[in-house]
DNA sequence: CAGTGTTTATTTTGGA
DNA sequence: TCCAAAATAAACACTG
């Protein structure tokens, strides 16, 4: 089986990685149980399609002072945040206590009862009342952060995984990093290549299809006229459809993160590594596909509905660089990283904090973004930092779908910030973040 | 031998 | 309806 934990590809300062994992997912729990506190603070905005990764390149995420009236729905759409998740992502699992598996399809009423924050306009379903994380036989519209967050790949038939490593082979924007010679186990890691980073830090992308999520412009004006002055942090974030602000304690939490990373300069990716910033979200294949007879039907298993996909590349830059067939939407997730689309405010700049440093995509390792060989302009690569910090961030701590609250996040493109820069988990450097749980 | 990676073919889906 | 992209399935080679 395609375990979605925590690899290690530089084991070092490390044992038992597996042992050690500590969830983003389950610290942001964590402190909202602690701290009782809901999502009411800062909000991203992000579609409901993580099969693609898109979701990261369109989210918005809207500063620290969400307008009152959006609070209010937030809370009245997400119930109580944080208080009734369970402890383990398997906890509430009806499957692993003797459900049978029966993957069927998602009903329409699964998916019928939408509660988009007004003003928000998410193309597309989101099912507020699915309960991915407890409910086996709904397939949820996300390919990965899988086996934990969503009861249905934790029994469906595991060709999924196939599709993955399909997904990590075919496309041309990853490599593969072999292990150590005295890393034990088997394949190896993957990251993101250098001139795949190199040519979306120069700019020379272009988005085939609209994003499918968009804000409806007079909220959008309404919020930007209510974040722009107080809001505007060391990361805002602006332009065409994204309004990015990080409230003040973010800003905190990342300079101290800052200081205790070293930032940029010098990036260890063995130091990285135990942090978040050294694990994003990979798959790790545990277990090959399975072979067997082709079914009657090739979908036996439910199937959401796919979101639009964003490929980078016009067809020309695809000729350029050769094939990008099956490009996938990792790329949407580099793109937003990287592009300008996802432009900085011309405040207060912010350290770049993971210059030159490895993507862990969860044991497939993205490493280092290679220094642009090109012009890239520095603010932009400092740009590229900040923002593929954030990608990186949220990725660390995916909205925890345990959480009915959270869940509904999906549905009103809003994720707490706080979960985006929970940075005081990963500050220490033995903790390891299995972003996949 | 199991797990991993690559490749090809087919199906599904959404946009033009 | 057509096409492109993504998802899926499967075969096969490679590796520990």
């Amino acid at each position: 089986m395609l375990s979605l934990s925590c690899a290690d590809p530089w084991p070092e300062g490390s044992v038992g990685l597996e042992e050690e994992v500590v969830t983003a997912a389950a610290q942001a729990e964590q402190r909202d149980a602690e701290s009782g506190s809901s999502d009411s603070g800062s909000s991203v905005s992000l579609d409901d399609s993580l099969t693609s990764l898109q979701w990261l390149q369109e989210f918005s995420i809207l500063g620290g002072n969400v307008p009152q009236r959006v609070q209010q729905q937030q809370q009245h759409l997400f119930g109580q945040l944080g208080s009734d998740a369970p402890a383990s992502p398997l906890a509430g699992d009806p499957a692993s206590m003797g459900t049978p598996l029966t993957p069927g399809k998602p009903t329409a009423a699964a998916y019928s009862r939408l509660q988009p924050l007004p003003g928000i306009v998410a193309h597309g379903h989101c099912p507020d009342d699915v309960d991915y994380k407890t409910n086996p036989r709904i397939k949820p519209p996300y390919s990965y952060w899988i086996t934990d967050n969503y009861c249905y790949y934790r029994h469906a038939d595991p060709t999924w995984q196939n599709s993955i490593r399909h997904n990590l082979s075919l496309n041309k924007c990853f490599i593969k990093v072999p292990r150590q010679k005295d890393e034990p186990g088997k394949g190896g890691f993957w990251k993101i290549d250098p001139q795949y980073a190199d040519r979306l830090l120069s700019g020379a992308y272009k988005k085939r299809r609209m994003p499918p999520v968009q804000i409806n412009p007079a909220l959008q004006s309404r919020l930007k006229a209510n974040f722009q002055p107080q809001s505007r942090g060391p990361c805002s974030l602006t332009g065409g459809q994204i309004s990015l602000c990080i409230n003040p304690e973010s800003q905190r939490l990342l300079r101290e993160f800052e200081e205790a990373t070293g930032a940029d300069q010098n990036w260890d990716p063995h130091l990285a590594e135990g942090t978040m910033l050294g694990s994003w979200p990979v798959v790790r294949g545990r277990g090959g596909h399975k072979r067997k007879q082709s079914h009657g039907s090739r979908n036996g298993a439910a199937k959401a509905p796919r979101r639009s996909s964003s490929p980078l590349l016009s067809v020309d830059e695809q000729k350029e660089i050769g094939p990008l067939k099956g490009d996938f939407d990792w790329d949407a997730l580099l793109d937003s990283a990287l592009s300008g689309e996802l432009s900085l405010d011309e405040g207060e700049p912010l350290s770049p904090i993971i210059k030159d440093e490895d993507l862990t995509v969860q044991g497939t390792h993205i490493s280092p973004m290679e220094a642009p060989t090109g012009t890239a302009d520095i603010q932009r690569s400092s740009d590229f930092d900040e923002e593929t910090f954030l990608a990186t961030a949220f990725l660390e701590s995916p909205w925890p779908e345990e959480d009915q609250g959270r869940s509904d996040f999906l549905c009103s493109s809003t994720v707490n910030l706080d979960q985006l820069f929970s940075l005081e988990d990963s500050l220490d450097p033995s903790t390891r973040i299995d972003p996949l749980l």
